[in-house]
DNA sequence: GAGTGGTCTAGACCACTCA
DNA sequence: GAGTGGTCTAGACCACTCT
């Protein structure tokens, strides 16, 4: 007999590979599986609630355990600071700023951040490069209403993300990854050829609801990708 | 006192704001903690393992518990199968199938599945339709020694994304997240311009240490992006 | 050997949602 | 009201790694 949640949780994903419970049933509650298995209702609440966090089942007080049909994959994505990276490429860092101000925020950007209309924002405009090549162009607007010492900083030595990350918590964020082909005057900025593809990473950060600020990340595309390695 | 273990995972989260255990340094034990705020030491135990899944700290048997330094963002993605995110936009789906057949596997593929020079592999050439609009481009490599069902199926009616999912388990996933510019091949495939630019999902999957499959998805990337939402 | 996290058990109470 | 999952407790043993 299986012991362990471990040894649980794969008993169990082998009878929904085998079928025993089709997508969109209802698996057997815990105190039944407990008894199958001679096994304290908690290690299987563990197996149940590890297969939930994967994303296999979903689980509802009074309602019990769905199987859900058609698998989602997940992965897991770390962003590093571009510094980080840099650095751990073996390659040397640099950051030039090509543009701060403060200003009302336009539309746009008054969206993303949910701010009043003519409220005002940071915007900074930085490049990061790799040894001698740009590897990444930011271009930021920060809520002054939420980070009122951006208004005095200086972004012309140190990137506003490395300071942010230390002047303010962060509770929730949001990615956005798309690709789109370069515009001219970026493609002149990254050193590129106007129309190669670039790779978007786009992110909103809040701290209690609050949003904090917003970045587009601008990646030449030949010289940048992500990868994620996940156990399932 | 705080009770349970989110409201202890969140004062955790808080004292490290807070910057009581600074990066790299070694938080206390379960015990103390335990002590600390008056609770069960599984209920420390479950929110500490909580911030080690977060990314936030990193645990060992006896050498502790400690703060990971440089903070960096993750991001859980959820990829899902093409129907399933056709079909939740209100868009139809459709599948059809450019081309199926079984040989060796060029090196390329070989290196990317580790198979010995000369195996077999079921290439797969298949598009998925929302609408009236091309959707994505999947490019698929199969390895027939570990799936030698592969071998007498048919993919023309349906995507051997599906068919995998519920044919064989995996273990392990690696995805790689990049851009680049669509050649002409592609872009009448994808009913698009040639030379704008595609969003690129490669992904490998293994079970057991044996590789089951190669994938490459192409997206026309004004018609496609990644979004998550992630609580720090 | 000792101290840490990893896990299991048995029992309990609570929260939610159904009939 | 009843049945489900969500969580807590107290105690226990194990596995790993340090000294």
């Amino acid at each position: 007999m299986a012991t362990g949640y471990r040894a649980i949780k794969a008993a169990l994903m082998d009878r929904l590979r085998a079928g025993e419970w089709p997508a969109g049933s209802t698996m057997p509650g815990e105190v039944q599986l407990a008894d199958e298995y001679g096994c304290a209702r908690v290690t299987v609440n563990r197996a149940l609630r590890e297969l939930a966090d994967d994303g296999i089942v979903r689980r509802q007080r009074r309602r019990g355990t769905e199987v859900i049909a058609g698998r989602s994959r997940h992965a897991r994505l770390t962003m590093r600071q571009a510094r980080q990276q840099i650095e751990a490429d073996g390659k040397a860092y640099r950051y030039d700023c090509l543009r701060q101000r403060v200003q009302p925020a336009p539309a746009a950007v008054a969206g993303q951040l949910a701010l009043s209309r003519g409220a005002e924002a940071v915007e900074i405009l930085g490049r990061h490069w790799a040894g001698d090549r740009p590897y990444q162009l930011e271009h930021r607007w920060i809520n002054l209403a939420a980070v009122p010492e951006a208004r005095d900083e200086s972004f012309s030595e140190q990137g506003p993300g490395e300071w942010l990350l230390q002047a303010k918590p962060l509770s929730d964020a949001e990615h956005v990854l798309s690709a789109r082909n370069a515009r001219p005057r970026e493609a002149g900025q990254l050193q590129m050829v106007p129309g190669d593809a670039l790779f978007v990473i786009e992110r909103r950060t809040w701290w209690q609801g609050e949003a904090i600020t917003w970045v587009r990340l601008l990646h030449p595309a030949e010289r940048f990708r992500l990868v994620t390695r996940d156990v399932m």
